[in-house]
DNA sequence: CCTTCAATTATTCGCGCGTATAATTCCGCG
DNA sequence: CGCGGAATTATACGCGCGAATAATTGAAGG
C-alpha cells in the first residue's frame, strides 16, 4: 500500500498552561535584552519558544498582554534577590544592609542584559498605565525595603528618606555604569565603591569591614 | 485656453542644507522621546520636519545614518552644559564642582523627556559600534571632567576616580529617578540630596551652602 | 527671460508585522 | 479502542515600514 501523505504539518506535544506561559515569557525577556524591544516580535518570541504565533494569542490574546506580563517578571527578578538577600543576613542592622547594597550590584545582575531589559521598557512604562504601575510598584518596595533599613541602624546623620533616596541613586548609577561599561571596572570595584560611599553618607565604617576572616 | 491642469504636487520652497538637517534631527529627538526609538519612522520624521520621506535619504543616506547624528546631538545637548556651567562658576574649585553638580541634575535636564530619550538609545549603544563610541566618549567626558574637579579641591578623602565614579553614579541615579518619576520629589529636592551626599562622600560641607545672601 | 541643475516630491517595490480565523492533532476519559 | 474537545498549527489579510528610482520644481546665473 502506498504510505499514507504524510502531513507536512508540524508535530507537537501539549504542554501544561503553566509550562507554556513560562516559555514565551523567558523568550520575551531574551529577545528584548538581545535586541530591544523591537526585537521581540510575536513571530521571533514563539520560534525561540518552540511554538508557533498563534500560541500567543491563545494564552495571552495579544500582543500587549504579553509584554505586560514580561515585565511584571522582570521587576520580580530584580527587586526579590535584594530583599532575600537582606533577611538572610541576619539581625544585625548593619549586615543586613550591607547584604542588600551588595546584592543590588552582585556580578549577576550588574551585566549588560539586565540594564538593556530595564532600559528597553522604560518608555513603556511612561506610555502605558499598567506598566508605569508595576515600575512604580517595583521600584518603591526597593527604595522603602531600604529606608527601613536605614532607619533600623543605631544611628543615621540624615532623614531617612534623604538617605534612602541617595543610596539608591548610588546604587542605580552604579548598576547602569557597570553594566552599560562592564570592561570600565575592575573585578568587585563597583560593589566596593558603593559600600565605601555609602559609609561615608551614613557616616557607618563598619559598612566596608570585610566579614570573614581567615580561619 | 484651457486652465493648465495645475499640479497636485506638493509645493515646496527650497532650504539651505543645515536648516534641514537640524530640522531632521530635531524631529527624531522629539519623536524618540515621545514615543521611543519605534515611533521615529522615516515618514513620521519627514512630516514632523514639513519635508517628505525621501529628503532623509538625500541628506543621511538612510536611516541609521539619521539615528547616528541624532545621537550624537542628544549626547552633546546632556554633556555640554555641565561643563559650560563649571567653567561659568569661577576658579573655586568648591563652587565649580557645585556648578557642575547642580548643571547635571538641572529641572530643564530632569524631565522624563529627556531620561526616555536616553534610554531609548541605551540598547542600540549596545549594538551598533559608531553609537558605542559616541557613548563611551560624551559617558567618559563628564566623568573625567568631575574626576578634574574633585582632583583640584583642597583634600579629598578618597581617590579621585574612585569619587567620581560615586559621585557620577549618584548623579545618573537622581537623574533618572527625578525623571521617570518627576511627582515623587519635591521641587530643588532632587538637587538638595546631590549636594548633601555628595558634601558627606567628600568631607565638603561648604558643598551644601547657599551661596547668595540677602541684601 | 530662459536655461540649468540640484533640491524636493511622488511612486513603487518587497518584506515583516500583528491580528483574525480555519484546520488539524494530540491526549484524557469512558 | 475511539471519541470529543482543547491545545496547537496553518493560512490569509491589510498595513506601514525602509529603500530605491523616476518625475518635477524652485531658484540662481547669464
Amino acid at each position: 500500500m502506498h504510505p499514507a501523505p504524510q502531513s507536512d504539518r508540524r508535530p507537537y506535544i501539549r504542554d501544561s498552561e503553566d509550562a507554556r506561559r513560562t516559555a514565551l515569557v523567558a523568550a520575551v525577556l531574551d529577545l528584548v535584552a538581545e535586541g530591544g524591544i523591537e526585537a521581540a516580535t510575536l513571530r521571533a518570541v514563539a520560534a525561540r519558544a518552540g511554538v508557533t504565533p498563534g500560541l500567543i494569542r491563545h494564552y495571552f490574546g495579544d500582543k500587549d498582554g504579553l509584554m505586560r506580563v514580561a515585565y511584571g517578571r522582570m521587576m520580580q527578578g530584580m527587586v526579590d534577590p535584594c530583599l532575600a538577600a537582606a533577611v538572610a543576613a541576619g539581625g544585625d542592622p548593619v549586615a543586613r544592609l550591607r547584604a542588600y547594597l551588595a546584592a543590588a550590584l552582585d556580578p549577576a545582575a550588574l551585566d549588560g542584559r539586565t540594564v538593556a531589559l530595564w532600559a528597553a521598557y522604560i518608555h513603556r512604562t511612561r506610555q502605558d498605565a499598567a506598566l508605569r504601575a508595576a515600575h512604580e510598584a517595583g521600584y518603591l518596595a526597593f527604595r522603602d525595603a531600604l529606608e527601613g533599613l536605614i532607619a533600623a541602624l543605631p544611628v543615621c546623620p540624615l532623614p531617612p528618606r534623604d538617605a534612602a533616596i541617595a543610596l539608591n541613586a548610588l546604587l542605580d548609577g552604579l548598576w547602569l555604569e557597570g553594566g552599560l561599561l562592564p570592561q570600565g571596572f575592575a573585578p568587585g570595584e563597583v560593589q566596593r565603591i558603593a559600600l565605601t560611599a555609602a559609609a561615608r553618607v551614613l557616616d557607618l565604617p563598619e559598612l566596608t569591614e570585610t566579614e570573614g576572616p581567615k580561619p
